[in-house]
DNA sequence: TTACATGTAATCAATATAGTTACAAGTTTG
DNA sequence: CAAACTTGTAACTATATTGATTACATGTAA
């Protein structure tokens, strides 16, 4: 019906988490895309942004990443800009060449970016109040719970 | 490089507020594409959906739309819902089938999911504090300004 | 040098968007 | 009544993104 952010988002919430449970093991592609369900290129083109973001450290040949900031610095909001799934004051679209000789085709969009622009920042410090240790603390909480 | 919420409803905003500057006049989809700038069936596909909302009357056969409800009572939220952009609770998309045998595939969804939707709701809450009528009323002030 | 890992390009199926054409059904007017 | 016009929709197209996958070059280590 209609098409949400990409995945790409909460595949990488579930990486860097993943990294820091298994940071006494080695986090190789495969591995982390074992736990993911998906494909290990997939992930590797993942891994791509975050190391490019300053998420995580990984290397050409060597098997395995790791966190490349404390649990406690990295904002879910850190994740979804590093992972690409919106641009800047582009979470809308607004049609463009409305009419410029209609008063509301003339003004229409300067009347309304700033407000989706606000629209997409609330939701934007929603995600950067949240890091990846309180996402690790809720999933530690959530396993007790069950067992 | 990414996909946006859907222009729908930027045209949606659009074409409710040059119903109110057009109230005296005949608001047909072929004079509200003119300032679109697009197709009239397009418009018309929009009316539908702002008229299945119950933010406008149209009948079949009868040129023109009327807003059904005063301009303070209708939100930009109602527009963003009544056009369909984003389902409750889906704007971001989350994998589906992580292993249930990785501690963190077991509870990654149960731990994000309330994360998003409170991100998603706090984008929701600010389109819900702009009304129709804040639109119409910057339109009128930046002509105002121009002139 | 063999084995394995990362980095990345290329391809594919499925799906959404925006635009467009076409036409049935309803309404008004001449 | 008939002509002219409008809304309501279905169908189709081109374009673009997503997620998955294959393939392979490059880098590392045993």
């Amino acid at each position: 019906m209609f098409m949400s952010i990409s995945s790409r988002f909460a595949v990488g919430i579930h990486i860097l988490s993943l990294i820091e449970f298994n940071k006494d093991g080695v986090s190789s592609s495969e591995y982390l895309a074992g736990s993911v369900n998906t494909n290990p290129a997939l992930i590797r083109r993942i891994l791509g942004m975050l190391k490019k973001a300053g998420l995580i450290e990984v290397r050409p040949g060597i098997a395995g990443s790791k966190l490349a900031r404390s649990l406690s610095d990295i904002t879910l909001l850190d994740v979804y800009k590093a992972v690409d799934v919106v641009q800047d004051n582009e979470l809308f679209s607004v049609h463009d060449n409305p009419n410029p000789k209609c008063i509301v085709g003339k003004n229409i969009q300067d009347t309304i970016i700033p407000i989706l622009s606000t629209a997409q920042l609330a939701l934007e410090k929603v995600l950067g109040n949240v890091t990846i240790e309180d996402v690790v603390k809720d999933i530690v909480e959530k396993e007790e719970r069950h067992s």
